[in-house]
DNA sequence: ACCAAATGTATAGTTTACTTTACATTTTTA
DNA sequence: TAAAAATGTAAAGTAAACTATACATTTGGT
């Protein structure tokens, strides 16, 4: 799963740990999705998305999964 | 976690199989989500809003869910 | 009311998200 | 360029998502 995390990290120019603590993981969380070791939980990824004031899909990058019949 | 799963479901007229099959679960999965037994992951979440036409956000309730700092 | 389809529930097992600790490497800045 | 801050990585453990199987209860149509 592709995400702009650390773009959008970078972006608004803070680090893995702040990112980690306002959204209540370990810096190791943040690294993790970062370098695509898992994928986040659903609460996780809509904490960060609305960290960055974006929807989820704006944040984790789902082109790659499918539904089968659309 | 509340989901308006079981009601995008029957306005869809569909039973919990045909959407558990649809998305690549069991049945039980989808009965455990809409008894809020526990929470989708992330790409389940993805698909299951997908089948109805709708973000994530439209069908999972994170009104619960507190970000530090907005 | 009857039968079938749909749904709920339980238990045990597997997989994966996430933690904790610790250390190594890279990047930044003074 | 040296110290500090940020990032990567690894291993072992916990928690939760999801499967599989099985059975019980509810709902809907005829």
């Amino acid at each position: 799963m592709k995400t702009r995390i650390q773009e959008l990290r970078k972006k608004h120019k803070i680090s893995q740990e702040e990112l980690a603590l306002t959204v209540g993981v370990t810096r190791q969380t943040i690294t993790s999705l970062e370098n695509e070791k898992y994928v986040a939980s659903l609460v996780l990824a809509y904490k960060i998305a609305k960290y960055f004031h974006l929807r989820i899909e704006d944040v984790f990058d789902f082109s790659d999964v499918e539904v089968e019949g659309l």
